[in-house]
DNA sequence: GGACATTATGTCAGTGAGTGACAGAGAACG
DNA sequence: CGTTCTCTGTCACTCACTGACATAATGTCC
């Protein structure tokens, strides 16, 4: 009743006019609707009453389906915040295998993390809630920073990949530290765009991290 | 009964010749030796039976107390496995603090985590160990890498405290990404280094890293 | 349209981490 | 010795999460 998305009342895309085709039957529309009713009354009561004061028996309650169907969908509690994060994964180890293969790792990277903001960039909205509530639970960044670190490992293999078949000769720890590196630039850009308002947009966050890095930080160099 | 450091007949600093003296009372000695007692008891598991496969009570019973006292002493499962990342934390603030006023952030980092490098040498037996016992446990890592983020945090703000003592014009972001970078470089080469039985040391990874983050990553550079 | 296989869902029971409250045993201290 | 302080065990509870089973809805074939 409390659900914004209730899947009796909402039709977006009636049974008439199958513009999708017979395809995708009843069964998965219906699946579909369920799965955003949960990811959005999530997100709500998470915004409202923070992470850890929200109970998965009160999402799913507000979706009228049982706490059992809600792990159905979501593996965890936490996974109802990142729905999208499986996918943009795929697109960025996508990017990065499809680069020029004589180009060097911190440019692929630094191409595949563009990539990536322009896609963040498309709903900065849902990622400044998001981040709030990342804000309010340690048990989240710690969720966060797992995920990040998920990522880094699956990146470095894609790399040692593209050397491999280059027969070029980079060690696998350079090719960790260049992937932790890029990380940690796409984070502090995530950072920064997101807690300054209005401000610069997040590609001119990353271009400066990457130049940052680019020229590196030996002391004495300005010379 | 199984644990193997028993309150009840374990006694390294008995009553008689207290060298340490009374400041020390029965009270805080018989604390210690539980604390001492319910870490070997978890790792010993850990080990054996990966994170997972431990529970509290197990763990608890191993060493005669009940589950209620082992969150007494650790207000988490996770943290009986990181029982100095306090010390360690505040150790490397001290030393970014007492750096000379006028080095750069990165030096000051450098210093800093070669300080943390001779001391996680010291015990490499127990690092190994617990790296292995993470590595068996997805949950484990979002602990660790939590861990590193909340030190990133601290550090930064440190480093800031600095800067503004000395009216230098750095941005915040850019500390950010200092200490984002140099963390990502400690955190490189302590996995080549817990993962290379017998191969070089850790000081030796980090300074790799650490001139491999000095030099940049511009790919037209070497001409 | 009816028979049958698929699959999503609800219910139930159970594990395990973590917490608050209370009472009792023991240490510290006069 | 008595008093106070603190550590501990017990009990009861919440909540995330899981396996098993029954049921109802959907898809499919004829």
């Amino acid at each position: 009743m409390v659900c914004h998305n209730d899947p009796m009342t909402t039709a977006v895309e009636p049974s008439v006019g199958p513009s999708v085709g017979p395809s995708v039957g009843l069964r998965e529309r219906k699946k579909a609707r369920t799965r955003e009713a949960l990811q959005e009354a999530a997100m709500e009561r998470f915004s409202r009453q923070g992470f850890d004061g929200t109970t998965v028996e009160e999402i799913a309650e507000a979706c009228e389906v049982s706490p059992r169907t809600f792990f159905r969908y979501f593996p965890t509690k936490e996974d109802v915040l990142f729905p999208d994060a499986a996918g943009r994964r795929e697109r960025l180890l996508a990017v990065i295998a499809e680069r020029p293969a004589d180009e060097p790792a911190f440019g692929a990277l630094r191409a595949a993390m563009s990539t990536l903001a322009v896609d963040y960039h498309h709903d900065r909205d849902a990622l400044v809630a998001r981040s709030q509530v990342v804000a309010s639970s340690p048990h989240l960044q710690a969720y966060k920073a797992e995920h990040q670190h998920g990522w880094e490992a699956a990146v470095v293999e894609v790399l040692e990949r593209r050397a491999l078949a280059q027969h070029a000769t980079v060690t696998r720890e350079e090719l960790q530290l260049v992937t932790a590196v890029a990380t940690a630039a796409l984070r502090v850009a995530l950072d920064a765009w997101v807690g300054d308002p209005s401000g610069r947009d997040l590609d001119v966050h990353l271009d400066d991290a990457f130049v940052r890095l680019a020229s590196g930080f030996e002391p004495a160099r300005a010379g």
